[in-house]
DNA sequence: TTCAATGTTTAGAC
DNA sequence: GGTCTAAACATTGA
């Protein structure tokens, strides 16, 4: 579910929550939840503190005490429930009424934490998965996994950004910033709006992007992501103790799932269509 | 009932 | 090797 700005959202949350917790116990309810053997993944982690979490593209990284990581990816429909004692934070995809009840059908995994605390791993259409890697293996683990730079480092200029796109010349522009590989952490959301902020059409090849119309999707992209994240996401954010709020990016997009409806710059009916299988919704007139 | 959904991987075609 | 498409994973909700 969630792309870079909602993970980083649920990082932020989760970290001030997790760090300095103890892992009494581990409850796997469903084994194809874990990539790799589940006995070694509860033996490991079973009395290990957690240090920090991280990001890495839309990967959580929940750092352990003993030498070990836990990698936790959301997919489309995942989510993370953190409980104490009444207080409730959820982050990734909105389950209806997913916060209540639980355990509940979609709960996959229970960590149990000292203090009282539970963490939750649902996952409506297990996707998603947690997966255990030794701390030194994490730089080899990303590097086979081929992970493109992060938009969201210091070195991520648009130079760096130019060279990447002049090995792809051929490729359709939407498409290759959803490619993690690519990119890390750039989905469909994002990816459509951003181009819409270019005024470029989501099928047009590199290669016939002009100078002034990559540094516009450089900075639109960026700014789209920091912007996201400071709104903590479009789905992601979720006190439901408190007031049950879903994200605050939501109503601020642009053009994602507009499709129909009047673009908001000059009243065009937005149109979609399908690119790697996603859709992609964009203006035929802005967008050239 | 049918379709699309914030993600990724894989197989196959050109 | 580059690039594209469809299909697969499983479930919900419009």
């Amino acid at each position: 579910m969630p792309e870079l700005p909602e993970v980083e959202t649920i990082r932020r949350q989760l970290s001030a929550e997790l760090s300095g917790k103890t892992i009494k116990n581990v409850e796997v309810r469903l084994a194809k939840m874990i990539k790799g053997q589940v006995f070694r993944f509860k033996k490991k982690i079973t009395g290990a503190g957690i240090t920090s979490v991280s990001r890495r593209a839309k990967i959580l990284i929940f750092s352990l005490s003993n030498g070990y990581a836990i990698l936790v990816h959301l997919k489309m429909t995942g989510q993370l429930v953190y409980t104490k004692q009444g207080k409730i934070k959820t982050g990734g995809h909105p389950i209806k009424d997913g916060h209540k009840d639980l355990p509940n059908k979609f709960t996959h995994v229970i960590f149990k934490l000292n203090g009282r605390a539970t963490l939750f791993f649902n996952d409506i259409r297990q996707f998603g998965y947690l997966m255990l890697v030794k701390a030194g293996e994490l730089d080899g683990h990303f590097s086979r996994m081929r992970i493109g730079p992060e938009p969201l480092k210091s070195d991520f200029t648009l130079g760096a950004f130019t060279k990447l796109l002049l090995k792809k010349k051929k490729s359709k522009i939407k498409p290759l910033l959803m490619d993690q590989s690519f990119i890390a952490g750039v989905g469909n959301i994002y990816a459509t709006e951003a181009c819409y902020y270019s005024k470029i059409r989501p099928t047009r090849r590199v290669g016939s992007l002009k100078k002034d119309e990559i540094s516009k999707l450089y900075l639109h992209l960026i700014k789209i992501l920091k912007f996201a994240i400071k709104k903590q996401g479009t789905s992601a954010k979720n006190y439901i103790d408190a007031f049950g709020e879903p994200g605050e990016y939501a109503p601020l997009l642009k053009i994602y799932g507009r499709q129909g409806e009047p673009c908001l710059h000059c009243n065009t009916t937005v149109k979609s269509l399908l690119l790697g299988g996603r859709g992609t919704a964009y203006c035929p007139k802005c967008q050239v």
